[in-house]
RNA sequence: GGUGCCAUAGCCAAGCGGUAAGGCAGAGGCCUGCAAAGCCUCCAUUCCCCGGUUCGAAUCCGGGUGGCACCUCCA
């Protein structure tokens, strides 16, 4: 099965053709760390880490490269205010970002770039592009000429002639023309400069990409991806530069770009108060929830998360409660299998067997994830089934079948959708404690209560035990009464 | 103004021209001392509206309407 995928440039989807079979190199634009990451932020790491899983997962060696854009005017400011090296504040929040993204499974990069290392590349570009007449030197700063440059929009599907009517009126007189950009900025007193050939300064915002990828992947690269909003201009000047300095049909050979989050149907700012860190989404709802709620959504759609007054999520605790089925499926999967004779190998049940090309059919098909996630409800559905009824079904094909679901099941979430990695007692006990924490329940309260309870059971005194669970449902706790005597959850509601 | 994207049940959400995945909520049932959990059944003759192409359209084309985004170094 060919693997499609949506191509921004093309405007659908098109059968993939890496460079190399069975390869694929692919640039992610990173993290500018001046600030802690939002919940936007993750997005995107989560869109792009679930394309890199989907396509290993589908067979192909993936090289990930994703950048870090530590040279940058926001940086050097908040430096500036937080008397602190700018290195250092850089360095500071990129740890922050990978610590943060690693509460929701984004793995970190094969190769990460920083601006700040590949100065000598992009001086190297940047020249070649002067070399070549398409860019020009203007009192210590270097601009593209975009009008050297035809194929200039074909990103973003602008015309150059758009653009030059929607130019602000307060054009830098240096520029030839207004859609002119920079690709070398003088230096300006106090701020950090690099020496160049046309001067002491720093790079332009565009072009540190397109030399980062020269150098960690060559001419030309399989996918590159980003934000919706990086296609203008971000994408659409880097391939200007790349095409530019190394000739047509060089740089990247796919493009792909991810949605923007809402919240309640606003998009995100400081002044509405509805930016989220990431580390606070977490604590709250579980990292792994954003995670399923996010690729229950195909990357390339908006999402809306709808905020309630007291600035809770409750999409993300749906998210969190089917998260707790998975796990609780698998633990009963889990019990089952080790409980069980080893069944050997042969037949399964019918449907047993779906998943693995189910799933592929979805990844496959523009990395359909929420695809994906519905083949992998009908399996745990249908393992859950298994156990419960142990009748009409050989012992051994119904073990078989257990075994294999379970096995499936983890195999493409936790590979290729980045879910479901935990050992399900873990989750459960953190799940429970994290819900437990925040109704204020107090968790051996509720284990006496219990212990009351099974001994009122034990009598046959089914009126106190019923009044023990009232009392308990009250605080908040649902009691389920298994095998192995009384459990206990938190209640959703 | 220019450009691009989107509109599917009460809600969330897939759907590459062939007769509407999945989830939440809801109703009934199995199981249970009673529950919960789990499982079973039901829950869009229909995909914003109007035309068109086609044997056949949620899917393609044209025109509306309604959202969103980019053109301001915001993921």
């Amino acid at each position: 099965m060919t693997l499609r995928i949506y191509d921004t440039l093309k405007r659908k989807k098109v059968p993939f053709e890496p460079l190399e079979p069975g390869k694929v190199s692919m640039y992610v634009c990173g993290p500018t760390p001046y600030a802690p990451p939002h919940i936007g932020h993750a997005y995107s790491a989560i869109s792009f880490d679930s394309v890199r899983r989907a396509l290993r997962w589908l067979g192909f060696e993936v090289t990930y490269v994703r950048n870090v854009t530590d040279v940058e005017d926001k940086i050097f400011a908040r430096a500036r205010e937080a008397g602190e090296d700018w290195p250092q504040l850089a360095r500071r929040f990129a740890d922050q970002y990978d610590r943060e993204m690693a509460l929701f499974g984004v793995e970190r990069p094969d190769i990460e770039p920083w601006v700040s290392g590949y100065m000598d590349a992009i001086i190297d570009m940047i020249q070649r592009l002067i070399d070549r007449g398409r860019a020009y030197v203007a009192d210590g700063d270097v601009y593209y000429a975009v009008e050297t440059f035809s194929s200039y929009g074909k990103l973003s599907g602008q015309s150059i002639e758009d653009l030059r009517a929607g130019a602000r009126v307060d054009v830098d007189e240096r520029k030839r023309s207004p859609v002119d950009f920079a690709l070398w900025k003088a230096a300006k007193p106090g701020e950090p400069a690099w020496q160049a050939p046309w001067g002491e300064g720093r790079p332009g915002w565009h072009i540190e990409c397109s030399a980062m990828t020269f150098v960690t992947l060559g001419e030309r690269f399989d996918i590159h991806a980003g934000g919706k909003d990086l296609i203008f201009p971000h994408h659409e000047n880097e391939i200007a530069q790349s095409e530019g300095a190394l000739g047509d049909g060089s740089f990247a050979r796919y493009w792909l770009h991810n949605g923007f989050l809402n919240f309640s149907g606003e998009k995100m700012s400081k002044s509405l108060g509805n930016v989220f860190g990431c580390a606070q989404t977490a604590k709250t709802c579980g990292g792994e929830a954003l995670r399923f709620y996010l690729i229950s959504h195909h990357y390339r759609s908006p999402v809306n998360f709808e905020v309630d007054e007291r600035g809770d999520m409750p999409d993300l605790h749906v998210a969190d409660r089917r998260l707790d089925y998975f796990y609780t499926t698998l633990k009963r999967a889990d019990e089952f299998v080790s409980a069980a004779k080893d069944p050997g190998e042969g037949p399964v049940a019918e449907g047993a067997g779906d998943l693995p090309e189910r799933a592929r059919e979805a990844l496959s098909d523009d990395f359909n994830t929420p695809a994906a996630l519905a083949a992998m409800s009908d399996a745990a559905r249908l393992l859950n089934k298994l156990i419960d009824e142990p009748a009409g079904i050989a012992k051994d094909v119904r073990r078989r079948s257990i075994r294999r679901l379970a096995a499936d099941i983890r195999d493409l979430a936790e590979r290729a959708l980045g879910i479901l990695a935990m050992d399900p007692d873990e989750f459960l006990a953190s799940r429970r404690a994290r819900l437990a924490a925040h109704r204020g329940i107090d968790e051996r309260e509720v284990e006496a209560r219990l212990a009351a309870r099974a001994e009122a059971r034990r009598d046959k005194d089914f009126a106190r035990a019923d009044a023990l669970r009232d009392e308990l449902h009250a605080m908040g706790v649902e009691v389920l009464d298994t095998p192995r005597g009384a459990e206990w959850r938190v209640r959703e509601d």
